[in-house]
DNA sequence: TAGAGAACCTGGATGC
DNA sequence: TGCATCCAGGTTCTCT
């Protein structure tokens, strides 16, 4: 499922083929994958062809492409829009030769015209359709900092305004997610998904991290020690920085790089869908529980609660 | 207002 | 072999 590592490696491979292209079509199979966009596929396929892409940007798991006018050269005046993408649980952004035959459960194709790389095409498919993409305004980012990974504008779409920054981003605050943890009254696994919270986290990686952190996933936020939330940031990074050089996490085709390639994080769990098997740390039994919805995998050895020291 | 749970969705796996 | 059911999980909405 596309987490942080995987988003980044599905953005570093697409910025150098559409900073700088323009859009010379749009065509929309499936209007399922505009749900965030305010207006039906006839409307966003208008409002795109002919846009420049200045840039691939993301924050959490949102990604987003500011557009300017094709007419208005780079310099002159900052994007006021952007193509927001989320690729949801199946969702993929794969780069094709112009004409290439469609994908399975493709929604959306631009054709788009880069000076450096002439014509290509950028398939957006998405077999569970919770992905999306949309047009949508930038705003201010709330701390005046970057906006997110690979933009150096203060800006967000206003649909990503509320996502909090993610763990790598320079401008997240520890100190900040210490203060907002002691107030969660949450079991920390819930808090480690909860976007507007720390961004970039979902099941498998929050899984690793508590795993790596010796915390069990329903120890409520509040009661960790600072020296445990310290403990589970550093994991968290580690985490998510491995993942991210190993170019992600793949267990079946949901997740694929730019160029429909997997990632080989998957070789390096020690927790998350390893249930019954032995802790890589201490040999006993990993469990899966049935948490918020889904699954939650930890070793029941290892990660017992923490003391309450603060 | 905070927290918890459900809904959305599709296809592979499993059971009968 | 075919059908029914379960399961995966990111985000958002609704309910308590």
């Amino acid at each position: 499922m596309p987490e942080l590592p995987e988003v980044e490696v599905v953005r570093a491979g697409l910025a150098p083929a559409l900073t700088g292209a323009t859009v010379l079509g749009v065509t929309v199979l499936d209007e399922r994958a505009l749900t965030r966009h305010r207006g039906d596929g006839a409307h966003f396929e208008a409002a795109l062809t002919g846009r420049r892409i200045v840039g691939a940007a993301r924050r959490g798991k949102f990604l987003w492409f500011p557009v300017a006018d094709a007419l208005v050269a780079q310099h002159e005046a900052a994007p006021v829009e952007a193509v927001v993408a989320h690729l949801g649980m199946s969702g993929q952004i794969l780069l094709r030769a112009p004409g290439a035959p469609p994908e399975r459960h493709e929604r959306v194709r631009l054709d788009i015209h880069h000076p450096d790389h002439g014509e290509l095409t950028v398939v957006f498919a998405d077999q569970r359709t919770f992905g999306s993409l949309a047009l949508d305004p930038l705003v201010p980012a709330a701390d005046a900092a970057p906006g997110g990974y690979g933009t150096t504008e203060a800006t967000v779409p206003a649909q990503v305004a509320h996502i909090a920054r993610d763990p790598l981003d320079p401008a997240f605050r520890d100190a900040g997610f210490r203060a907002s943890l002691a107030r969660k009254d949450s079991a920390i696994k819930r808090v480690l998904l909860d976007q507007s919270e720390v961004s970039g986290i979902g099941n498998i990686y929050a899984d690793e991290a508590l795993w790596a952190a010796r915390i069990h996933p329903e120890v409520t936020a509040r009661v960790l020690s600072t020296r445990a939330v310290n403990r589970l940031l550093t994991e968290v990074r580690a985490v998510l920085e491995k993942a991210l050089a190993e170019g992600g996490t793949s267990f079946d085709a949901q997740y694929v790089n730019v160029n429909g390639q997997a990632g080989y994080f998957a070789h390096s769990l020690n927790a998350y869908g390893r249930t019954g098997q032995p802790c890589p740390r201490c040999g006993r039994p990993i469990v899966r529980v049935s948490f918020t919805n889904r699954s939650s995998h930890y070793c029941p050895h290892c990660q017992r609660a923490p003391r309450i020291t603060r």
